[in-house]
RNA sequence: GGUUCCGUAGCUCAGUUGGAUAGAGCAACAGCCUUCUAAGCUGUGGGUCGAGCGUUCGAGUCGCUCCGGAAUCACCA
């Protein structure tokens, strides 16, 4: 197997208590029992016990109540298994408990396992090709690329830490129609602005022509409709629209007046999205862009015609008959042979497949392509490219504001760098007000506040189901204290800070044993969920669920949290149980890390 | 109309292969800083899991029907 497709995966626990279960039927009833019969889950904290066995299902092989086979299994169990070191039985639930120093020596392990938690790439891992972003050179980025960017950065993470070997990639939509506007805009109106003349942004002064030209084609629309048009043929027959489509025709027959300004406008736009991006932490190991991508599409598309899988109509227009897999007829190029979105699509698939041979190509995009995706998957497929069955569309919810979608013509959205910015600020406030600012240095303090505003930002939008449209009250702004990203850090950040005190009061010297001590229940609650995190890992990337990681991390920072208020830890008298909870909060602080890493948050040492 | 997704506390969300009395945070109220960072910890109140039927020893989770919301079904991208 190349990649985990399973979505269960054990501690060694549960492994160990599988096993006695197994052996415990064997010899009571003298009768093996099947993976599915053997139910076991953590115990819910009302419960004393640690592991429960639901004994519904064997009830059928001991032919006896699902009480008395739980009493007699967990009889068993702590008779033969030195681990168990109680149980109890209610209703059909076996309860069982795990000897205390268990966890002990569990810690023990942990702490000296090599990159706890994250699994190497091979050679022979599973190649996987992430793309995400994918962002119009026409407009500056907003919240809705924001939610991507961060779902798809977070995923391939969390696939390299699976074990996937990963690329990042980003398709960038460089060419069409909807750049000629921002270009004819900016050659009418523009007076030879540039970034630089300016000091604005190359992406927003980019998508301010987008904007511009967009409410002049509002207004000459509106003239035609006076004179008795549709809103339709006046948006089609106005001069500025009948002006962006010659210019477009212009760029693909190469015109080099248009294409050098294409490129400088470009250029503009590529320097604003590297700002956002190096701001949001996200990173790509190649870009690929829809000019060059769109070509080898469309000689796809000829050469599929002319082996016969697809239809070309009287017209020209080439098409796939999908009717058979209960979809329609769908166009691939138009009657006059340009390209449309698919044909662009289909060629970024073949040559990546070229580049990279992936086993399985992920598309973080939005659930409005949902239709778009599955049309891809199935035409290439159909064109005889088996590696296709290795698309798999991420599909995430809208952003949505409180007063409905967000549209980018009417310049009605939240722009990426303005929220980057407002997180930051939030942050710094806060921090003042907490009083948390002194000692600090301008550079570490614009630091922290920066990682602190990001962390709320990314967490906020991270720990929440993808396929769930969200909305974002820019009126509310997003918490700092609960559930949020802040709290883990600034778990984190405690945690540093007790090592650090540590070190310097020579509390910590050298990495003793403490596989002795008898951990207390608070300790033991942390000790479990640190040995939940690797199957977490790979169960995460089996379901591409950042929400998944975040949610651990919430809770093991709770977990810490609590154990931190109610034990002193350099405080505490007896040495063999300091270290042991210095042990316990290294270790902490190391998954919290990651856990974080996976989210592409970062981890502040102080705050 | 067809297809897909969503509906859990006032708000934002968890809820693992179906399992025990459905959990957090925010907001409200009441406590805890001479002690390793109070962005923390503890407690109180708050729910017919959209509605109904079915499968099952057991349903928020699976199936069907309905209700509400979103997306999509373009010679736009």
């Amino acid at each position: 197997m190349k990649y985990y497709l399973c979505s269960h995966n054990s501690t060694r626990m549960e492994n160990l208590l599988r096993k006695g279960v197994r052996e415990a039927v064997r010899e009571i009833w003298g009768t093996d029992v099947t993976d599915d019969m053997l139910q076991i889950q953590k115990t819910r904290k009302e419960f004393a016990g640690d592991l429960t066995l639901v004994a519904f299902p064997l009830a059928r092989v001991s032919h006896s109540s699902p009480e008395k086979t739980a009493g007699e299994i967990g009889r068993w169990l702590a008779a033969n298994i030195s681990a168990v070191s109680d149980y109890n039985v209610i209703k059909g639930f076996l309860n069982v408990t795990i000897a205390s120093s268990q966890w002990a020596k569990r810690l023990e392990n942990l702490s000296a396992a090599e990159n706890y938690g994250f699994l190497e790439a091979e050679y022979g891992s599973a190649m996987v090709v992430i793309e995400y972003s994918s962002p119009n050179t026409n407009k500056p980025l907003h919240l809705g690329h924001i939610r991507n960017n961060l779902l798809g950065f977070s995923l391939s993470r969390i696939c390299s830490a699976a074990g996937n070997r990963v690329i990042r990639t980003n398709i960038v939509n460089d060419r069409g129609i909807h750049i000629c506007k921002s270009m004819l805009a900016w050659q009418m109106f523009g007076n030879g602005e540039t970034p630089d003349t300016t000091g604005k942004k190359g992406d927003h002064l980019v998508g301010n022509y987008y904007v511009l030209f967009e409410q002049k084609l509002r207004e000459q629309s509106e003239q035609l409709v006076a004179g008795g048009m549709t809103p339709e043929e006046a948006r089609e027959n106005a001069p500025l629209m009948k002006k962006a489509r010659e210019l477009l025709l212009k760029w693909e027959a190469g015109d080099p007046d248009t294409v050098e300004l294409w490129k400088r406008m470009n250029s503009w736009v590529y320097e604003g999205f590297d700002v956002t991006y190096k701001d949001l932490g996200v990173e790509f190991d190649r870009i690929y862009y829809e000019s060059d991508t769109y070509k080898t599409g469309r000689e796809l598309v000829l050469q599929s015609l002319e082996k016969g899988d697809l239809v070309r109509r009287d017209d020209g227009s080439v098409w796939i008959d999908l009717t058979a897999d209960n979809l329609d007829q769908k166009l691939l190029l138009r009657s006059d042979g340009t390209a449309v979105y698919m044909t662009q699509d289909l060629g970024t698939a073949v040559l990546r497949y070229a580049d990279y041979h992936f086993d399985r190509h992920i598309y973080v995009v939005g659930n409005e392509q949902n239709y778009h995706f599955q049309v891809l998957a199935l035409t290439l497929l159909r064109m005889g490219y088996r590696w296709a069955e290795g698309l798999h569309h991420f599909s995430y919810g809208m952003v949505e504001l409180p007063e409905g979608k967000m549209k980018s013509r009417e310049g009605k959205v939240v722009d990426a760098d303005d929220l980057i910015e407002e997180m930051t600020a939030t942050a710094t406030e806060m921090s003042r007000e907490l009083g948390k600012l002194e000692g600090y240095s301008e550079s570490e303090r614009k630091n922290i506040c920066r990682q602190i505003g990001l962390g709320a930002l990314k967490y906020f939008i991270l720990k929440v189901d993808p396929k769930k449209n969200m909305t974002f009250n820019p009126a509310e702004s997003i918490d700092f204290n609960g559930n949020t990203g802040p709290f883990i850090q600034y778990t984190y950040a405690r945690i540093r800070s007790v090592m650090k005190k540590a070190e310097e009061t020579g509390a910590r010297q050298g990495d003793r044993d403490c596989s002795d001590v008898t951990p207390n229940l608070k300790e033991i609650s942390v000790i479990k969920l640190l040995n939940d995190f690797p199957s977490l890992v790979v169960e995460a990337a089996a379901e591409l669920s950042p929400a998944l990681i975040a949610n651990y991390c919430y809770e093991l920072a709770r977990e810490f949290n609590q154990f931190y208020h109610d034990y002193s830890i350099l405080g505490e008298e007896d040495k063999k149980i300091r270290d042991f909870r210095l042990k316990l909060t290294g270790v902490t602080g190391r998954v919290i890390e990651k856990g974080l890493w996976l989210l592409g948050i970062e981890a502040p040492e102080r705050m």
